[in-house]
DNA sequence: ATGGTTGTGTTACAA
């Protein structure tokens, strides 16, 4: 079982990126963020073509989570549970090939402190509430997505340049380790521990060509799915094509489900 | 150099 997440910036603009990488990696189960697209004018029938059943959470312009997977699609959530006046369509879960996934993109935060820094705070207690809730189901469990937060330093090119953006500040760190020490392994980490292994890259100044980047997509095993954990990584190659995200995968391989 | 780039049922704002 290969699952997979990747902020693909809007679905629309990046199709032939996502469709390729889906054609030469085959994973089961691939968590999207960042589609940009609502609902009804999802691009089904490109993903549906190349196997994979579809749940989608959209949104206009901004923000929109999607789950492709393999298996058959059950007991979908939608929605980040905890505030009905929350609109933005951030969280996507699902059962599906025995276990649960969640499909994540945490807001960004900045400019920080401010509004949108005490949003991104107020979701991520909302998030670990529910994490905890899940957790304790005791299931193969998946968090996916794009967190906005490098966990620590070694995730970033430059620290001090950065100690100060949302996605790196003591807040954000700390929320981000509430919710890992509820008892969820970072696939990622649990097996390639070293620095320079970054998932995004702005557009801007040449950050993809000097390698100035930022591990901030990450995912999270429950117990019940990280005993099985046998491989993870970093897929590079997508960001270095033509018309990129400015993310680019992050997967893990589970053995014994499905 | 308060810059740079990409995306949006785009043309202001988010990332």
């Amino acid at each position: 079982m290969k699952i997979a997440t990747w902020n693909v910036n809007s679905i629309r603009a990046r199709l032939p990126r996502v469709t390729e990488w889906l054609h030469d990696n085959n994973p089961e189960i691939l968590l999207v963020q960042e589609i940009k697209v609502v609902d009804e004018i999802f691009p089904r029938e490109e993903i549906e073509d190349l196997g994979y059943n579809i749940a989608v959470h959209g949104q206009k312009t901004y923000n929109g989570v999607a789950i492709f997977s393999k298996f058959p699609i059950e007991d979908v959530v939608v929605g980040l549970p905890g505030d009905d006046n929350d609109d933005q369509a951030r969280y996507l879960e699902c059962f599906t090939g025995g276990m649960r996934v969640a499909s994540i993109y945490l807001p960004n935060g900045n400019p920080a402190p401010g509004e949108k820094f005490e949003y991104k705070l107020s979701w991520m207690k909302r998030l670990i509430d529910h994490a905890g809730k899940l957790f304790n189901q005791e299931e193969p469990l998946v968090l996916g997505g794009d967190f906005n937060v490098c966990p620590s330093d070694i995730d970033v090119y430059d620290p001090q340049r950065w100690e100060n953006d949302a996605l790196c500040r003591s807040e954000s760190r700390e929320y981000l380790r509430a919710l890992t020490n509820i008892g969820f392994t970072n696939a990622l980490r649990a097996l390639n521990p070293g620095p320079g292994q970054f998932s995004y890259w702005d557009y801007t100044g040449g950050a993809w060509q000097k390698d100035f980047g930022l591990l901030i997509d990450h995912l999270f095993l429950s117990p019940e799915a990280s005993d099985r954990l046998v491989g993870s990584g970093i897929d590079k190659t997508p960001r270095g094509k033509e018309k990129p995200s400015d993310h680019t995968p992050v997967w893990c391989e589970l053995e014994g489900i499905n």
